[in-house]
DNA sequence: ACGCAATGTGACAGTGTTGTGACAGTACGG
DNA sequence: CCGTACTGTCACAACACTGTCACATTGCGT
């Protein structure tokens, strides 16, 4: 597990989704917050979490569709998912834990049980993480064990450093600009200085040693994870 | 979303009202201002902005209200809300969000605070967007990983060059002239000497190298992205 | 061939962007 | 309570890029 849980919230109601957040943030887990289906895939495709609080009733689909699709899916089928709903019908409640869900909340809830629920969940997955590997020039990442390596010898990184890393190699050759870094590994709704995001990136330099080249500047777009472009010899 | 985005600034201050107009201007957004909740209604019935500025504390109602009103009515459901409010009291904050306020920022704020936040939620309004890549003439470009190439080997452009040939490329035959590349380009709220397409359009040729020739001046018109004319035989 | 207008080109100072070191605040474990 | 590690911000330096100019070159009509 990640230093900082991720935990993706999956509501369209905003004031909702973002109180959920807050509240979330307090109890030391890092929200990423979509507002429908599409949203959530597409956040669920870019970097897994390590939970999902899904809300039933969605703009798009249904989270029990969703649900269902999620854990029919080899990547996202061992993401615990903890759905929301309205109230506490007994259909609903068999139907969700039926389509995959660890466990559901109704809502109103306060948030000591919202709290209360989501590290129960995550402490009964937490012992058979399966495995999150990424690789790529001669750099090695594994998300389970929180370990970089380089060429096989082990690297020190910062908590942060390693979240930055671990995103950028999960999207290779894709320039990502600081606005977006800012959103995927700070988390949305928090203001952070865009500079910071150059000196994380200076900081994951330095601790990568030789690798460093691997991180690279795309002047006035952002930054990017790539081999470096080689030379032509003709 | 437009090309500039609109603010409705709500804020019943005339001095703080100014400033932040000046402050969103100089960001590159339309502030329209209205001191009070009639008038904003009003703006509103008429233009929907991309993002409403709602101050709490209002001569005729309370930002809260409006908030809610807003929030309720499908016209303006989907118009993202930053209040503004005079501390950061967490009850009031909570109010707000569950009002339908998607982030909250308390004065005295700071000039960057104000503009990364707005930008902020209108980034997470906006959709994600997809790969472009555009190919012509044995030339690949890739929006989302900034990247060119030319019959394979990798090219160094600089960030302005990028712009104007992703944009000659999606618009390929088609003459340009040097307004509309500025306007294109640059943005259409700068005014610069139109000869300095001119060096831009040099300085790609440069980078460009042998591919230099795709990139066509039509004298008297502007320039064109194209495959050279064959020679007519008979 | 000539003159005019349009375009190419090299140079340059100003600006903006990024790298970097330092610093204070915070969290955490001993 | 103190030390350690980490974070976010700032100020400054280094550097790339930008816009403009002056001048060279080209194209075109007469």
């Amino acid at each position: 597990m990640t230093p900082q849980p991720r935990i993706l919230v999956v509501e369209d109601e905003p004031a909702i989704a973002e109180l959920i957040a807050i509240n979330l943030r307090h109890g030391g887990l890092l929200p990423v917050c979509t507002g429908d289906g599409a949203r959530a895939q597409r956040e669920l495709d870019a970097v897994l979490p390590d939970l999902i609080l899904l809300d039933w009733m969605l703009p798009d689909v249904s989270g029990l569709e969703l649900a269902r699709r999620w854990r029919a899916h080899p990547r996202s089928k061992s993401v615990p998912i903890l759905m929301l709903t309205a109230r506490g019908d007994e259909p609903d409640k068999v139907a969700g834990l039926d389509a995959g869900a660890d466990d559901y909340i109704t809502k109103p809830f306060s948030t000591q049980e919202l709290l209360a629920r989501i590290r129960a969940v995550l402490r009964r997955r937490a012992p058979e993480q399966t495995c999150d590997v990424v690789a790529g020039g001669g750099l090695l990442l594994d998300g389970a064990t929180v370990r970089v390596s380089w060429r096989g010898d082990a690297l020190r990184l910062g908590p942060t450093e390693f979240r930055l890393l671990h995103y950028l190699m999960k999207h290779p050759e894709r320039v990502h600009s600081r606005a977006q870094l800012l959103d995927k590994i700070w988390g949305d709704h928090v203001y952070i200085e865009e500079r910071t995001v150059d000196v994380h990136i200076k900081r994951l330099r330095e601790a990568l040693g030789d690798a460093a080249v691997l991180v690279q500047t795309v002047r006035g777009a952002g930054y990017r994870f790539a081999a470096p472009t080689e030379v032509r010899i003709g």
